[in-house]
DNA sequence: TTAAATTCGGACTTTATTATCCTAAATCTT
DNA sequence: AAGATTTAGGATAATAAAGTCCGAATTTAA
């Protein structure tokens, strides 16, 4: 009703990643969809957009994967993962679908859906994923069930 | 990102048979279509989905169509709309996707995204079709564009 | 009482999303 | 340098969501 599925894995990853690169521990694709329990072909894909989208690093050949620089964990919430992975139809598409819809010219929820969306919004960018990944460390939360 | 085809048509619609109702008036499959701009077999499918919701009334034959009784039209809103199209996962549903998330095995989003959706679902709540309706008959705002 | 108009409901088709497969490119190890 | 490991990215496949079609049931009107 929210998320799509990318966005779900791009989330569930990036605190995978963000709590294993804390340790100083790189990890490839194979671990991150057996932590998080997703397809690990469409997992690769998400990491790249992840990558495009400067959230996470990666590297590539024996060894390599991927990793999240420990100075940036605090500074990456979960409205820049959603955008790097759907776009940023999350900010501008019209709740009923109309295809110019504006304050000017509203479809008839517009008004009161601007709040909704701006109280979303700013709980995303709140969100951040250094916060996600220590109540998961200190498991208070769970990424598989 | 947020609503189906369905619950965006679906509102529509019942912004439009509100308005119409209003004024004594039912409309047809037809008229609901090319007023919302939907697909008419579809948007057909969509209108049983309310009236098995109790949205809105159906006549079958000649002169039939649909209709909101104008009493009810203040009691209903968006989020038993969004209910009769797309049964409860708005309200269920982990965001993260996790089969079984509760408040005793959350995943790491669950307590932020509680707040997140019971602020949109009581808005949802707080909005009804009249007021919608009344809206988009003082021209304030349109159902195509 | 027959014809026209309309919703109902099941089966089917199309399109979009999700997921897989395969080869290339890069990096590490020996 | 060669082989193993790993990400990158394009092409393809499977599944779910959106949309269509058609006949049956109901009602109105002539």
């Amino acid at each position: 009703m929210f998320l799509t599925k990318g966005s779900e894995y791009g989330i569930k990853a990036a605190i995978f990643i963000a709590s294993k690169s804390a340790e100083g521990h790189r990890v490839n694709v194979n671990e991150i969809a057996a932590a998080i329990n997703s397809p690990i072909a469409y997992t690769a894909k998400i990491m790249q957009k992840l990558v495009k989208g400067n959230i996470i690093e990666s590297t590539r050949g024996a060894q390599g994967g991927f990793e999240m620089i420990p100075e940036k964990i605090k500074g990456i919430n979960l409205f820049q993962i959603i955008k790097s992975i759907d776009g940023n139809e999350i900010e501008k598409k019209c709740v009923l679908g109309l295809d110019r819809c504006s304050s000017a010219n509203p479809c008839p929820f517009h008004h009161k859906y601007i709040s909704i969306r701006e109280n979303t919004i700013t709980s995303l960018k709140n969100t951040n994923i250094d916060e996600l990944a220590t109540r998961l460390d200190n498991k208070f939360s769970v990424l598989i069930n």
